[in-house]
RNA sequence: GAAGUUUGACAGACAAUCGCUGGCAGCGCACCCGCGCUGCGAGAGGAAAGUCCGGGCUCCAUAGGGCAGGAUGCUGGAUAACGUCCAGUCAGCGCGAGUUGAAGGAUAGUGCCACAGAAAUGGACCGCCGAUGGCGAGACUUAUGUCUAUCGCACAGGCAAGGGUGGAACCGUGGUGUAAGAGACCACGAGGAAAUAUUGGUGACAUAUUUCCUGGUAAACCCCAUCUGGAGCAAGACCUAAUGGAACGCAUCAACCCUUGCCCGGGGGCGUUCGGGUUGGUCGCUUGAGCCGUUCAGUAAUGGAUGGCCUAGAUAGAUGAUUGUCGCUUCAAUGGUGGGAGGGUAGUUCCCGUUAUACCACUGGAAGUACAGAACCCGGCUUACGGCAAACUUCUCUA
């Protein structure tokens, strides 16, 4: 993933937590903000140490920001977003995981329609 | 073949597509800092983990010496260093290959040893004796006196052998001895300490002799010997926007605001410079006690010589995702084709099978394919974990 689709700052966060609106499933939640200087958009995930070991967290990790790169083109530019994950995605193969995740942006919004 | 012991190497493979982070080269943009594109090549571990030791490196502290505190604790060696490693000694465990050890001092001192038991190193419950002294009987005597011989009491006193308790009872067994007894003495034996040796060994220690001693506990205080300043890469160095601070200069010396109700005085605005912090960034940052061969020294840990190699560097944190093919393991919840009367087992009286059905081969199917992710770098330790190979040990079977 480019740097430029990353959210690297720790304030940027902070802002988003306290600011950005939010939508969730069962394995996922997602805080989103519309962010007139992020050119398209920029993402940050939030895996925390319940969910496993740094093993399980990295894979987690790298899954979400492949499905995420895939879709890119759908998701509505100019805003921040974080994704949370949560215990049950850690059982999630891979098709599961991305049709979850364009569930949860769905519910949020932040799709464009597809024709 | 079964059960073990030790050591070693490995940590699924290949391809396609789409990506990520550094490096090098070229091209383009840009005054500069840099940015983009293309190509080439690189990109997690044996434990990267726990953060338990040791060191490098960095900053702070520091005349020199001592005390306190902490750590370590058989001997010799290795090492940058270590609580690590190697080789030994001694002790424990194991039939054995081997393995385990916080393994200095109990003869410096103090404390403690639950319950039980009389008593846990200062003691007498039962028990034994009562020699000596006492009292009584008794005997003798002229004697209200005496105790040569005799008997009794168990009052003073002596003893700790035997009993019972306990993890442990004052070293054990036998004797001498005595009123009864006791390492009190003797013989043999157990353990410890010291000394000695034309003894062996660098040494721990072993062997022998002599003398002395005899509960355990130092993972109780303590004594002895050795080592030891503190914090850590979020160390630390440098650059830096906005804001605020200080100094200097300029402007204003009108009004307004603040400074004590009034007066005087001061401040407010602009610019330059300075040092400190925040934010963001760069360096530290990967050439190192480095890795792979060969060879020499050494039992070995390891060290020397020599040839070759460059092998991750992220920072909300790269090293991946998907698909396909193959490998390995398992399958009474596995199908087809062929072979098949035996197979499982080293072996049996055991189990499966001789019916398409066990079993074998080929080809499919399903499930599974460990533990685990660098964060300044090394040396260890500990913990987690998958199958594989070699050597060795014990037992068993066949010949």
């Amino acid at each position: 993933m480019q740097r430029g689709l990353r959210l690297t700052n720790r304030r940027d966060f902070q802002v988003l937590y306290r600011w950005g609106k939010s939508a969730a499933n069962s394995q996922f939640v997602v805080y989103y903000r519309r962010n007139a200087n992020t050119e398209r958009v920029r993402l940050g995930i939030s895996a925390s140490k319940k969910l496993g070991n740094a093993v399980v967290r990295n894979r987690l990790r790298r899954r979400i920001k492949e499905i995420v790169r895939h879709h890119v083109e759908r998701v509505k530019p100019h805003h921040d977003l974080i994704i949370i994950v949560r215990k049950p995605a850690t059982i999630q193969d891979y098709g599961q995981m991305e049709k979850s995740i364009l569930h949860v942006l769905r519910r949020a919004g932040l799709l464009t329609a597809r024709g």
